[in-house]
RNA sequence: GGCAGGUUGCCCGAGUGGCCAAAGGGAGCUGACUGUAAAUCAGCCGCGCAAGCUACGGGAGUUCGAAUCUCUCACCUGCCA
């Protein structure tokens, strides 16, 4: 099993693996499209909107997703919604707020260039960006509703999932994301007819909008597309995947620190660990099947968890990074160990936990703790410490006026203080 | 536009004049166990070292005392138009 596949499993089908992997939620006829994935390299898209400064490690799904079937030998698309960004999809929690174009625009172009790191743009199957605002911003409002809404009947649209979902809601839905569905319909369409795509790629969510263009390219094409979505990532207690107590887990390092980003892959409950593994990591079946074999025999070992950790964390920060957050974990969850740990080495790894500058006099550790970010109050402090979950430097602290001493100071000027079993930070003494 | 009901801490939700910093549940935090997992058990869970302060949609009032009563404004829901 080697890291570099050097053939692209070809002839073994791409949806089967797809399969195994947990990766198919819904999809067109699955014989047609296993039929034209057999048959050559096809064109297929997937699509990411500017909703946000940055993509989150859901919409890795799909990007590895798309990274799998470029791998297949199949030629993908990435879209950036600079036109859909503008207008927003429906969505269970309501009427999104308009941002402005410029932020839009700002948005978009971070997005585009995450995309970029997980297509390769090289080789025969190269993957090109596309961006929907230029064929939707020249569009006018006439050619609009006669050459694209001609083709959509309100039956059609108000029986999608979502739409009905808000139009029984207290908050209804608004024309415009009413509209969405036409919008990423003809996103499809054009791109069928620019470069014969003919499958789109989406989140489960997404499948109303995905069959959106399947059926708009029918109608105006009489021609067959196809749809695929990717199941929503759920943990095994049914809360939502992706978030921390501090947040989405976002992909920009500047957003989620690699240490973090590291850290969230690192704690997967064990009932989800293998799971995951097959969706976020590429190794192969027989190399996923020994790390599954070792949860269940050696759970202590969390083999399962530092594999996944590792390799999503390379995938998305680079080996640097993540050497760097592996040797930064080992050290400040390792007992007793810290004196050993070299400067250039602890300071990595307390930037990467979030490093504290404190001005002396020495603080006591009340303060400590609310200066490094680990408690919010000095009250949640003092509770902290009275609960015996408060350490500097490995060891337990219970006198909430406790103040280090200098000989405490790790290579002079360092402290690593603790809550609880999770929760590191550095301080920095200036 | 009329009538009725509602707005409580991160969320749900009890509370109709003092015993309310506010029941109960969820979420969250800490400890024990352990494996930086899950489950379980225990404690905690507005701010403040404390005195105390701030809080029950906003504002004004009644009262010794208000989440609880009155007025007013805002928003939500139901019925009527």
């Amino acid at each position: 099993m080697s890291d570099q596949p050097a053939v692209p499993h070809l002839p073994a089908s791409v949806l089967d693996d797809l399969r195994w992997r947990g990766l198919i939620a819904q999809s067109t006829d699955e014989h047609e499209l296993a039929t034209a994935l057999a048959g050559g390299p096809i064109t297929f898209y997937g699509g990411f909107d500017p909703t946000a400064a940055s993509l989150h490690i859901g919409n890795l799904v799909l990007l590895l997703t798309m990274r799998r079937i470029q791998e297949a030998g199949h030629l993908p698309l990435g879209l950036v919604g600079g036109a859909t960004g503008l207008i927003g999809d429906p969505r269970m929690s309501g009427e999104r707020v308009l941002n402005g174009p410029d932020v839009v625009a700002e948005w978009l172009a971070r997005i585009q260039r995450q995309v970029e790191k997980y297509l390769d743009f090289s080789g025969p199957f190269a993957a090109r960006i596309v961006n929907n605002l230029d064929w939707t911003a020249p569009m006018g409002a006439i050619d609009f509703l006669r050459d694209v809404g001609k083709h959509f009947r309100m039956g059609r649209m108000l029986s999608k999932e979502i739409v009905s979902a808000r139009l029984n809601s207290d908050e209804g839905l608004s024309f415009t994301e009413f509209s969405y569905q036409i919008l990423q319909g003809m996103d499809f369409l054009e791109l069928y007819r620019r470069y014969g795509c003919v499958l789109q790629l989406g989140g489960n969510d997404q499948w109303g909008n995905l069959t959106s263009g399947t059926e708009l390219i029918r109608k105006a094409e009489g021609k067959a597309a196809h749809a695929l979505t990717t199941p929503l990532i759920t943990k095994a207690d049914g809360t939502k995947f992706g978030k921390t107590e501090s947040g989405t887990v976002w992909l920009d390092a500047e957003l989620t620190s690699p240490y973090a980003f590291y850290q969230f892959w690192f704690n997967t409950e064990d009932a989800s660990v293998d799971s995951y593994l097959k969706v976020f990591s590429f190794k192969g079946r027989e190399e996923l099947q020994a790390i599954a074999e070792a949860t269940s025999t050696r759970p202590h070992a969390r083999e399962a968890q530092r594999a996944l950790a590792a390799e999503v964390t390379t995938l998305v920060h680079g080996p640097e990074a993540t050497a760097a957050v592996i040797t930064a974990s080992g050290a400040l969850f390792g007992r007793g160990e810290l004196r050993e740990v070299d400067e250039a080495t602890l300071a990595a790894a307390l930037h990467e936990a979030g490093l504290h500058e404190v001005a002396r006099p020495m603080p006591n550790v009340v303060d400590l703790l609310r200066e490094s970010g680990l408690a919010t109050s000095s009250s949640e402090a003092r509770r902290t410490i009275a609960e015996g979950g408060a350490n500097i430097n490995n060891q337990r602290i219970g006198d909430p006026d406790h103040i280090p001493a200098v000989a405490d100071l790790l290579h002079g000027r360092y402290l690593v203080i603790r809550r609880g079993k999770r929760a590191v930070a550095g301080i920095a003494i200036r």
